[in-house]
DNA sequence: CATAAATAAACAAACGTTCATTTATTCGCG
DNA sequence: CGCGAATAAATGAACGTTTGTTTATTTATG
C-alpha cells in the first residue's frame, strides 16, 4: 500500500496560512489552495474534513505552537516579575521569528473560528497560568484581581507592540515600528509597576 | 426625479454588519445580503462600488462613530489622570451600548481591510491624541516614552476587557464576564500607576 | 496483487455583478 | 391646479465564474 506524502500536508498547511494572512479568511478556496499547493483538489479532502475543518485543525495546530514556546523555560512557581519576564520574552520571540503565524493567529482570534477552535484546546496551559498567579498573590507579589483584569493589564500591551511590529506599522502617517528588546523590557516594566502591590 | 430612499441604505448597512458579526467577512454575500435587507441585489450597487467598497465604507463610518463617541467631553488640556478616564468610560459605554459595531470593527481591525480603511479616516482624532500626550509629558504626569509603547499600555487593556464583555466569557471554562464601571476603574487605576512618572 | 494515496474531471450551488425594464418622484408648462 | 416629460431609484432575471465537494480512475508502494 501507499503512504501518505507528508509533504504534501505541510504545503497545503503553509499555503493555506499565507493564503489567508494575505487575503483574509474569504481569501481562502479551496481550488486556489490546491493549485498553490501542487495538490488536486480532492487531495486536500484525504487530509482535511472540509473547509472548516482545515481552518479549525490550523488553528489549533498553530496555537499549539504558539503555547508550547511562550512556556518555554517557565515555572509556576517563579517569581512574578521573572515568570512575566519570560512568558514576554518567549511570546515575543515566537512572533517575531513566525510573523506569519502571527498575522494568522490573530486574524483568527478575532473571526467565529476562534471560539470552536479554543475548545479544542488543551487546558495546561491555562492551568499553569491559573497556578502562577495564585501562587503570585499568595506571596503577596502580585495585587489580587478578577482574572480578566489581571490579563488584559499584564498580556494586551505586549500582543498589541506584537501587532504593531508584524503590520510594520501602527498607525497612518507613522514610521515602521520595531519591536526589540529594549522596548518589549521598557513596556514590561510599566506593567510590572501596575501589577506589583 | 425620484430621490434615494435613505431607510433603504440604512437597512444595508445594518444587515451587512450583522452578517459580518455573525458568520465573519466571509459569511457576507452581496445576494443574501440584499435578501435580508429587502432590496434587489442591483439595489446595493446604487449605494456602494463593489463589495469591497461596501466593507471600507462600513468601516470608516462605524469607526468614525467611535472616535466621536470617544471623545465626547474630552479636552487635550485636561490631566492625563482626567483626561485617559473620560476616553476609558467613553469608549466602554460607547462598546457596551453597541456591542454589534464594536465587534464588527474587531473583526474588522484584524482583517486586510483595516490598512485601507484607516488610510481613509480623519486624522483629527490622532492629532488631538498626539497634542493630549505631548501636554501631559511637558507637565511631567506623564512618563515621556515611545508611541506605540504608550499606546499598547494605555488603551489595549480596556479593549481586551470590552472584547471579553462583547463576546460574553474570556477563556472556555470560565462564568461569563461581565465589564461594570467599578471593573473599568480599577484596571485604569493599574494603568495610570504604569504610566505617571 | 492488494491497498490506499493521489488525481483529473465533473457536479450543483452560490458567487459578485450587470442589464434591460419598471416604478416613483420632481418639474416646467398649460 | 393637473399633466405629461424627464430623470434617477429600484428591480427581477440573467450573466459568466468560482465555489466547496464528490466520483471514477490511475498511480505508487508494501
Amino acid at each position: 500500500m501507499r503512504y501518505k506524502d507528508e509533504t504534501k500536508e505541510q504545503a497545503i498547511r503553509e499555503k493555506a496560512i499565507t493564503m489567508i494572512v494575505e487575503s483574509g479568511l474569504d481569501g481562502l478556496s479551496m481550488q486556489r489552495l490546491a493549485k498553490a499547493a501542487n495538490v488536486s483538489p480532492a487531495t486536500l479532502y484525504i487530509y482535511f474534513q472540509d473547509r472548516d475543518d482545515l481552518i479549525v485543525q490550523l488553528s489549533v495546530e498553530e496555537n499549539r505552537r504558539m503555547m508550547i514556546a511562550t512556556l518555554e523555560n517557565f515555572d509556576p512557581d517563579m517569581s512574578f516579575a521573572e515568570g512575566l519576564r519570560i512568558q514576554w520574552l518567549n511570546r515575543a520571540r515566537f512572533c517575531l521569528e513566525n510573523p506569519i503565524a502571527s498575522l494568522f493567529m490573530e486574524q483568527i482570534r478575532h473571526s467565529p473560528y476562534h471560539q470552536r477552535a479554543s475548545e479544542l484546546v488543551g487546558s495546561e496551559f491555562h492551568q499553569t497560568l491559573g497556578l502562577f498567579v495564585r501562587n503570585n498573590i499568595a506571596r503577596n507579589e502580585l495585587v489580587s484581581l478578577p482574572f480578566e483584569v489581571y490579563w488584559s493589564v499584564a498580556f494586551s500591551p505586549l500582543y498589541q507592540l506584537v501587532k504593531f511590529h508584524v503590520q510594520g506599522r501602527s498607525f497612518p502617517n507613522r514610521p515602521a515600528f520595531q519591536l526589540t528588546e529594549p522596548v518589549i523590557l521598557q513596556a514590561l516594566e510599566l506593567v510590572l509597576k501596575a501589577l506589583k502591590p
